[in-house]
Order: structure tokens, then C-alpha cells, then sequence
DNA sequence: CAGACATTTAGCGATTTCGCTAGATGTCGT
DNA sequence: ACGACATCTAGCGAAATCGCTAAATGTCTG
């Protein structure tokens, strides 16, 4: 990975964290041993259905989940590699 | 701090660090050895002067940072312990 | 005191984000 | 093939974010 093209994943990833209802589904999928359906994650939320959805969109996008179809349903997985940006990232900071 | 407390801190440190220029400021200060005046982060950017200032007001509300008035200049120091919320949160996920 | 200097506050406009509802898509059971 | 099911896409409206310029604040110097 370029050195400008890791800027951008961890730009991608701390906005994808930033929203509390984002980390809320990566601790969710964490503590499900790291998959669950669309419909698993949206029933924990009270958001109507597809602002999860976007929510999973952007966690995916910022490729910190992943998602396969099994039949008629979606199972998401985490991908827990690229939240290592951020701790690299603050790595920085360590007195 | 209660935990509720505790996660809107988390909240408000994450919020913070997810823009670019905030991140940049955070680690300028870091490799100052701390602490630096407003001008000489303002400095630093393209941004006109009052955009670093929002910068800088939203990192301070966060608990990252502090100030204190020297003379007619602004100096800002880092406080590098609220960054420990998110090094917590991030180490539910260690494998 | 007057003017220069360092910095902030106020407030506008463009863009993005986030929730929603309505409708589309693909899959399963009969 | 038909209806039920699981989920997504489209697109709207409210609110937040981010940049800017203009003006205010407080402090130093002559």
C-alpha cells in the first residue's frame, strides 16, 4: 500500500468509526464471532432499516467489513485489519 | 467517569480526529514537543486563520488540547490522555 | 493614547451527513 | 408462476460541517 493510498484508508476508517451507531455494529459483529446478517444487525438499531444499510455501505466501503450473499439473506464479516490504521496511527502519540 | 460520560468523550475524540486538519494538528504539537502557538499551527495550512481556529476549538472541547494566553499569543498544548479512550475502544477487537 | 499585532467571534453559503419513506431486486416455498 | 421474505436503491428534507470574509477583542510598543 502507497504511503498516499494508507492516508486515505485511514481517513476512510476513523470516518467510518465516527459515528456511534457505525462502531455500534463492529462491536456487535465482534462479539458474534465476527458475522451476522443485515437483519441481525438492523434489529439493533431503531433506525428504520435502510439507514443501517448505509451504515454497513460505508463500514464496507472504508473495508472494514465485508459481505456475502447467502440466499436470500446478507451475512456481513468483520474485517478487523484495517482498524490496525488507527492504532498504527496512534502509535505516534505513545509517550 | 461515569461509563455514559465516558462514551460521549469517546464520541467527541473520535468526532475530532476524523478530519485530516485536526489529525495534523494533533501530530504538529506531538513533534513540538507538545506545545505551540495558534499562529504557528495556523501556519501550517491553506486554511485561512479562523478555519484552524474552529480546528483548534473543537480539539480543545474534545479534551485533546489546552491553552493558556501568553502575552498577546494563544500557546496550545496537547494532552495526549483522552487519545487512551479510543486505544481502549479499538482494544476490544484485539484478536 | 494610537496603531500594530495575534487571535478569536460572528455569520454566510456550499457541501455532506443522516434520518426517513417508497419502490426495486433477488430468492424461497408452494 | 405467485406471493412472502430479506434486503437494497433512490431520492427527499433537516441538520451539521467546513471553508470563507469581515469585524471584534485583547495586548504590546512607541
Amino acid at each position: 500500500m502507497t504511503p498516499i493510498a494508507k492516508l486515505r484508508a485511514l481517513d476512510e476508517v476513523v470516518d467510518a468509526i465516527a459515528h456511534p451507531a457505525r462502531r455500534q455494529i463492529l462491536l456487535t459483529l465482534h462479539f458474534r464471532g465476527g458475522s451476522a446478517t443485515a437483519g441481525e444487525l438492523a434489529a439493533r438499531f431503531e433506525h428504520a432499516w435502510p439507514t443501517t444499510t448505509r451504515h454497513l455501505r460505508v463500514l464496507e466501503d472504508a473495508g472494514l467489513l465485508r459481505h456475502e450473499r447467502r440466499g436470500r439473506t446478507r451475512v456481513y464479516t468483520l474485517d478487523r485489519e484495517r482498524l490496525g490504521l488507527v492504532t498504527e496511527w496512534l502509535g505516534w502519540f505513545a509517550t
